[in-house]
DNA sequence: TCGGGCGCTGGTCTTAGGACCCCCGGAGTA
DNA sequence: TACTCCGGGGGTCCTAAGACCAGCGCCCGA
């Protein structure tokens, strides 16, 4: 029988990687080389132990998923196969973790034998998504990312979402609320916003801000 | 020795409460006597097994940690002591959950010790503020809890915090736009808020919608 | 039983927000 | 070189939003 999967586990909770050993040391092909609990702990256990795949929480403090993958200079083929483990309720970073070099995509509600599963795909260099992970892609507009917003754009969104007005943001950034208004009209329709209310919504659902 | 305590793990990860369940059985004197995956769940299991103490996740799909707590109306000698179990990223949420009833509250990062004596303490009857989620109380203006919205104004606040507007508000609730406009009025007074911006960016913090 | 809150409803009035126009300068790119 | 995109500036117009004021019904305590 060949070599085992070696895995590096990222959580910020030491009770999720607890779980997901208890799941994975079920199984005689995988077995877990490190643990991880934020991003800057991730970068340096793939540098140390060189894991085949990793299981990545995307919410962490500090450095966190998103933060791991855009660092990680994929797809390379010495970089590990890169499984993103996260909450029915982040639909919507699947599509920016997709784009970072994630190979998979995967609820934290998966059972243990699907999970496996899930791993052994990555490693085998699929790409995998759960039918939920999809929708998420698919919801994501026209299947592309979240909409490119200009810096400018999203720095006048990022302050929308503070709960700023045009005129307080007008002070803030030195240009006249004219201007303003402008970027605010061009970002609401980038992505699809009604009103800045719903502006600063979509800001928090997306982790800006 | 006397009997175990009787633990009821709610989360709606599995993965979650396998990691607890992991930690817990190391202790001799607790035991899980059933799971959860949601609210409605929990509530049945509740009824069914009348364990000593709940451990709660606050975000759940479904009812979620609020709602159960809301309907289990506590205090209640019968009722079992709930420990909040929740990420660092909620800690908005710690006074409302303490208003319902909450015993205890812990970040899910906690390690397997002072998880297992954070039970105890709240099945003594004693309850348990984390330091962080003590800022969190803290930090919630006042210290004193959220402020008590009327049922009208949370409902708006609800639909505010979906992106409606005054008059999508009206006809949702079949009432003048007028009407809807002084309830917006009162709830941003009472909630410290300048405006509906400002309002659903505090509503999704405080878990209403 | 008679205020007095308070929740809910409604009206008038002012302002902030946003749509739809226009222009310019600079940087990249075909 | 011409085209496109971005940031910035400006103006007009209309509507949504919010402040302020007032009435009604209910419950509760004096």
């Amino acid at each position: 029988m060949s070599d085992p999967i070696r895995l590096l586990l990222v959580d910020d909770h030491p009770v999720v990687r607890q779980g997901l050993r208890a799941y994975l040391e079920l199984e005689d092909d995988l077995t877990v080389v490190a643990e991880a609990g934020d991003g800057d702990e991730a970068l340096a256990a793939i540098a140390e132990h060189v894991p085949d795949v990793v299981l990545l929480d995307l919410k962490m403090p500090g450095l966190d998923g998103q933060g791991v993958l855009e660092r990680l200079d994929l797809p390379d083929d010495d970089a590990p196969s890169i499984l993103v483990l996260t909450s029915a309720t982040d639909a919507e970073r699947v599509p920016a973790a997709i784009e970072a070099g994630a190979s998979g995509f995967v609820y934290k509600d998966i059972d243990p034998d699907a999970l496996a599963s899930a791993i052994r795909t990555v490693h085998a260099g699929q790409t995998l998504l759960s039918p939920a992970a999809m929708r998420g892609l698919m919801t994501g507009s026209t299947g592309s990312a979240q909409p490119t917003l200009t810096p400018r754009e999203r720095q006048v969104l990022g302050l929308i979402a503070r709960g700023q007005t045009n005129r307080q943001i007008s002070r803030a950034l030195g240009v006249s609320e004219k201007t303003v208004k402008t970027h605010v009209t061009n970002l609401l329709r980038r992505i699809g916003a009604a009103d800045r209310t719903q502006a600063a919504l979509w800001a928090v659902r997306h982790g800006i801000g």
